[in-house]
RNA sequence: GCCCCCAUCGUCUAGUGGCCUAGGAUACUGGCCUCUCACGCCAGAGACACGGGUUCGAAUCCCGUUGGGGGCGCCA
């Protein structure tokens, strides 16, 4: 098989969101799978709405996710040379031609044969009109009205369109800039993209790029039409019903291993497997084993899939992406090491970076904040002095050895008659604030016996 | 309106004509564990959209219906 090429062509007009992202990473470990290429390019033709601020924080969503392009990224903007010479080519071998209709006077006919109940479509009116290049005009492509349109879909085999589907569309607008259904062929045969993995909703669309092909005379690339990614609600996900950009999940706490994970697995199978990571996907992803049918988007899930990768991805990798939640405390202060355990000891209590951070804010904080209801309930007359006694005992405590500790502490409860679960919960508030947190001898343990001594008396003055 | 795609627990999926009394995950319910919160473990409930065929046999193949999604731009 020739070196397999994809490519990921996201027009800058937005965030990167989980809909984009999939796509991005089935044409990655396609590419990876068989040691192929893979491809950014922005697709750019459109002006008005293109912003460079969004060609930024998609790239900066893909180098996230690890999804690192082998090529571009590449501007269809700086392209518009190549198309016209394209498109100069189909005229001049009469496969297209100039077309003057006005936009208004197209918009009047298209609803004209809509209201006839027929498929809106542009009537040739200038198709033998032989006209040179000028202003205003567009260039359209020839399109044959009698033969079908058939194609093979890499995933749902053969798909038949009727030849009434494609009218003369436009292929080099009135200013000069070619269409999108123009422009991507261009690139895809430039670029020499072999295998084209993009949502179904461009099955339709694909005809069209069919015939530019043809009139080319040059080979096809395979297609695969992946399902669509939806909301929860069953409807497509889009900006506009507040789908969210990778970037958002990124700074709610989201490990990208999770983000990669729970996308691979939206449409994707691997008999019962998982959790997988990107490298094991690479060498197991085939789009034979793609489903064929929409998947929902399913937050609870996903967070699900964050909390897994949170309790067994090493403590060193993910480290980095905890430290931007933990600016607001001297972390320089503590060394690695320390750090990593304390992700050790509450990595499987939380769901998102932001909720660990806000778990182990504690040892970081010269002034607790105490959890005053709580405080108030379990630092009472009773376990005041129980407290006391423990602050005396506490010199002769090795808070390194936890099970010592506990020994200790189930003994001193006993003998003062409370239960170690109430005498618990007394300390915890004491040493971290909170009536949640990670085990109290580990919390003793790296602490430190200074600071727990602080703690607790400051907890009972 | 026309065209295209799709259809297994709520959700993500396994399943490619007999292994299916339909498996896993998640969410849900109950229990165990337990210093809090979690994790973990055990158990329970929960699906082949419907109707016709084909076949000795259908979740799996074919047709139709219904439902969902998408497209029909000088947007991408």
């Amino acid at each position: 098989m020739e070196k397999v090429v994809t490519r990921f062509p996201p027009s800058p007009t937005g965030h990167l969101h989980l809909g984009g992202a999939r796509t991005a990473l089935f044409n990655y470990l396609f590419a990876k799978h068989h040691n192929g290429k893979f491809i950014l390019r922005f697709e750019d033709t459109d002006r008005e709405r293109s912003k460079e601020e969004y060609v930024d924080s998609i790239k900066r969503a893909l180098e996230w996710l690890g999804l690192l392009w082998d090529e571009g990224p590449y501007f269809q903007s700086e392209r518009l040379e190549l198309y016209q010479e394209y498109a100069k080519r189909l005229y001049e071998e009469g496969k297209a031609y100039y077309c003057e209709c006005s936009k208004e006077f197209l918009e009047e006919r298209k609803k004209a044969l809509l209201e006839k109940g027929l498929k809106p479509r542009y009537e040739g009116l200038c198709r033998e009109k032989k006209l040179p290049p000028g202003p205003g005009r567009a260039l359209r492509i020839k399109v044959s009205e009698e033969e079908e349109i058939i194609f093979e879909d890499l995933l749902r085999g053969k798909i038949v369109f009727p030849p009434e589907e494609v009218d003369d569309f436009i292929i080099l607008r009135s200013d000069g800039t070619p269409t999108y259904q123009f422009a991507v062929v261009i690139d895809d045969l430039t670029m020499g993209v072999t295998h084209i993995i993009r949502g179904d909703d461009h099955i339709s669309n694909t005809p069209k790029q069919l015939l530019i092909y043809q009139a080319l005379g040059v080979d096809l690339p395979y297609f695969a039409h992946i399902p669509m990614v939806l909301g929860p609600d069953g409807a497509r996900l889009s900006k506009r019903h507040g789908a969210k950009s990778i970037l958002e999940y990124k700074e709610e706490g989201y490990l990208p291993e999770a983000v990669i994970n729970y996308l691979a697995r939206l449409g994707w199978g691997y008999g019962d497997q998982e959790y997988f990571t990107l490298e094991e996907l690479i060498e197991k992803f085939e789009l034979n084993r793609v489903n064929l049918s929409p998947a929902r988007f399913d937050p609870e899930k996903f967070l699900t899939f964050n909390a897994y990768w949170l309790k067994n991805l090493e403590t060193q990798r993910i480290l980095p992406h905890l430290k931007p939640f933990l600016s607001a405390y001297p972390i320089s202060n503590y060394s690695e090491d320390y750090l990593l355990k304390i992700i050790e000891s509450v990595r499987v209590r939380v769901k998102t970076l932001k909720e660990m951070a806000e778990m182990i804010d504690f040892y970081f904080l010269e002034e607790l904040k105490y959890d005053e209801e709580a405080k108030k309930k379990f630092i009472n007359a009773h376990t005041k002095p129980l407290i006391k006694a423990l602050i005396e005992d506490l010199e002769k405590l090795d808070l390194e050895d936890e099970k010592a500790i506990e020994r200790y502490f189930r003994g001193f409860a006993e003998n003062s008659g409370v239960k170690l679960k109430d005498l618990a919960q007394a300390l915890r508030i004491a040493l971290t604030g909170k009536t949640v947190s990670p085990p109290l001898f580990e919390v003793m343990k790296f602490l430190g016996k200074e600071k727990v001594k602080l703690r607790l008396m400051k907890a009972i003055k």
